[in-house]
RNA sequence: GCCAAUGUAGCUCAGUUGGCCAGAGCAGCUGAUUUGUAAUCAGCUGGUCGGGGGUUCGAAUCCCUCCAUUGGCUCCA
């Protein structure tokens, strides 16, 4: 007998070889039949794996991301077999489960393989599945795992095989489809009953663009139709949110083909909008001690060589601008940092005036590539919300926690509750794509890490994504299909001070070398105002959105009565307009719900004869009447909530 | 840049075994209506069917190419 210890401490006996589906039986019938992979002593298991000695152990279940995992990398062998029936030549690479669903990377030889075909891939995949084809693992030695997949020719498989260490290799088979991998999976395929093959892409083999490319198909997979028909419900809810169409609804950006793919163009509405962010944020910056600066839109060339991006980007990015004669070379400004190096060079500087914090709304252009591009959140030139801090090395960890300060600010502001953070250290068997000294790198490196600490963000690490001259905290938000975005970013830099030979004089009357912090809370106007709309559908908070109020007519009679109101409206700085069409209330009404005008003034004969408004509010219906002026007060307030749970 | 798909009026979309002057709803314009809490009625305007080339007696429809967009991959200072 073996004693299984159970999460919540109990402990069982089970004779030796039990597996996990005989222990959720044992447990309860409605468990066995939910069940879909275990822990064993903090390792994920097959339920049909036999135990053999004592062990503590987790069941998981659908709700559990092991239990989803288990069912969702299942169902990837499954596509792979429904694949293998169709199509017999294919060969795979890898399948596994992702955030939401799976994929499987094959390759079809010459033959392409469009989503038309997918329906009758998910058709052959349900069949399969209602065949209950048991998973079967099995431990085999490298040599015959090489032997194996070599005479099927499936390279992709031996390539992976020979990079695996020595020893024991497990297979999983299930009917006539044998799979490379770790497991775990469901006891059979029967649990698999609804399908829906999502979309096909091309991958690169192993990540890499000089490999060749694979065909990727995405699914998703479910125990029930169910929950099939609810994720693709809201797929469809998603796609209502995204920011292409409600820009385009709410009048906000556009793009032309004619001006260039990539470029986007704000429309009065958008402009406003990011008008009032950019003003948002300068306010909350002068409470901290920042300096606005503008700097041009273009820099010599040298300017970049001096800063390194030349080197590394100049290849990648849009190129020079020459001049007719005199053969001089400019370039788009990818970034504002060696333009605000240049501003701190003006005049020498002493240690009593640091921290220096230059601020701009900077434009910045930077050659993405064409397949890149998406809306708002991808684009060839944008606005950074940026800002260089020039400080001693002593100042540099106080100066990083306040601008994480300002980024929780922003973020609290406009509820943005689920983000993540993440520390981009340099990677360190790589070194050569960075510049700067190994010194400096540990010194930026152990800066963020402690800041990050001591402000208590559950962070995590990512080796090789920091930026070439420095590592960075990034905060990452996802849109409304769950993509994520990186936006907010904060930068330690103690290689461009060097490079730009940038010196403040110290206490002791010698020269010393600043450090610089690189930061952009909304990251770019562009991504932020994107996944804002996304987060919010539209209905923006009341102090950022274009316009706050519409005073609609009941009929032309009262034309008169609402421009005063308007006129009012205005004198209390309250952003708003009149609807003076001729057209049924109820029809104003709906145009301007849709147009998520939070406050809807109705104003008719009762109104002008009592001199109030009828209110309405914006998804919520009607407020009653009121003058203007207790209408002023009480947007004013609604204002002030929103704005006030912030305390810098 | 790569793989796959899409592109018909300002917007959403019909229209493919190739065949009468290419359709609808909404928006816009004109007129009627003077309206009380999510769509008033009528008339009209609007498209070189993404651009170019080809096949054909005939192309929105088939082929080629370019452009743009979408979903991914790679990249992201």
């Amino acid at each position: 007998m073996i004693k299984i210890t159970l999460p919540d401490g109990s402990v069982r006996e089970y004779d030796k070889g039990t597996t996990g589906l005989d222990i959720a039986k044992s447990i309860s019938e409605g468990l066995a039949r939910n069940v879909l992979s275990i822990s064993v002593n903090g390792d994920l298991w097959d339920l049909s794996r036999p135990i053999h000695s004592d062990a503590s152990i987790v069941l998981h279940k659908w709700e559990n991301e092991e239990g989803k995992h288990a069912f969702w990398h299942s169902s990837a062998h499954l596509l792979a077999q429904a694949l293998q029936e169709l199509y017999p030549q294919v060969k795979f690479g890898i399948g596994p489960a992702i955030e939401s669903g799976f994929y499987y990377d094959v390759d079809f030889g010459d033959k392409t393989i469009s989503e038309t075909e997918l329906p009758a891939i998910e058709k052959k995949m349900k069949d399969l599945a209602s065949q209950k084809f048991d998973y079967i693992r099995e431990d085999i030695s490298k040599e015959e795992a090489l032997t194996y997949f070599g005479k099927k020719n499936e390279n992709y498989k031996t390539e992976l095989i020979s990079e695996l260490e020595d020893g024991t290799i497990t297979l999983y088979k299930q009917g006539n489809f044998t799979d490379l991998c770790r497991g775990p999976h469901l006891p059979d395929t029967s649990s698999i009953k609804a399908v829906k093959l999502l979309s096909v892409a091309g991958a690169y083999w192993r990540g890499d663009e000089r490999r060749k490319q694979l065909t990727r198909i995405y699914g998703i997979t479910f125990p029930k139709q169910n929950l099939l028909d609810e994720y693709l419900v809201f797929l469809e809810e998603a796609k209502k949110r995204d920011h292409r169409k409600i820009g385009k609804e709410l009048e906000l950006f556009t793009f032309s083909a004619k001006v260039g793919m990539g470029l986007p163009l704000w429309l009065p509405k958008g402009a406003m909008l990011r008008e009032r962010l950019e003003n948002f944020l300068k306010k909350v910056q002068k409470q901290y001690g920042y300096q606005q600066v503008v700097t041009p839109h273009i820099g010599q060339k040298e300017l970049y060589v001096t800063s390194g991006h030349y080197a590394k980007y100049g290849k990648d990015s849009f190129q020079p601008i020459t001049t007719p004669a005199e053969g001089e070379e400019f370039l788009l400004k990818p970034m504002n940092c060696p333009h605000h190096c240049e501003i701190y060079k003006d005049k020498p500087h002493s240690y009593k005036e640091l921290p220096l914090r230059y601020a701009e709304f900077g434009t910045v252009y930077r050659y993405e590539q064409s397949g890149e591009l998406h809306g708002l959140t991808r684009v060839r030139g944008f606005t950074q919300d940026d800002a260089h801090i020039f400080c001693t090395p002593d100042q540099l960890k106080d100066e990083f926690k306040k601008v994480i300060d300002i980024i929780l600010y922003i973020f609290k502001t406009l509820d943005f509750k689920n983000f993540t953070t993440q520390v981009s250290l340099r990677d360190p068997n790589n070194t050569e794509k960075y510049i700067g000294s190994d010194e400096n790198w540990k010194k930026a490196e152990d800066a963020i890490i402690e800041a990050v600490s001591e402000k208590g963000l559950d962070f995590v690490v990512e080796t090789g994504e920091a930026a070439f001259y420095g590592p960075k905290l990034d905060f990452m938000v996802k849109d409304a299909l769950g993509r994520k975005w990186q936006l907010g970013t904060i930068q330690v830099d103690y290689n461009l001070p060097e490079r730009f030979e940038l010196e403040y004089v110290g206490a002791d009357n010698q020269k010393h070398r600043p450090v610089m912090i690189h930061r952009a809370p909304f990251g770019s106007m562009e991504r932020f105002v994107a996944v804002l709309i996304e987060h919010t559908a539209g209905k923006f908070p009341l102090w950022l959105t274009p316009d706050q109020a519409v005073v609609m007519t009941i009929s032309e009679k009262y034309d008169d009565y609402a421009k005063k109101v308007l006129n009012l409206l205005n004198n209390y700085d309250i952003r708003s307009f009149v609807d003076d069409r001729s057209e049924k209330i109820g029809r104003k009404i709906r145009d301007n719900e849709l147009k998520r005008i939070p406050y809807l003034l109705i104003v008719g004969e009762k109104e002008e004869e009592t001199g109030t408004i009828s209110v309405r509010r914006q998804g919520e219906g009607d407020k009653g009447s009121m003058t203007v002026e207790e209408f002023v007060t009480f947007l004013n307030e609604e204002v002030k909530r929103e704005l006030e749970n912030i305390n810098i």
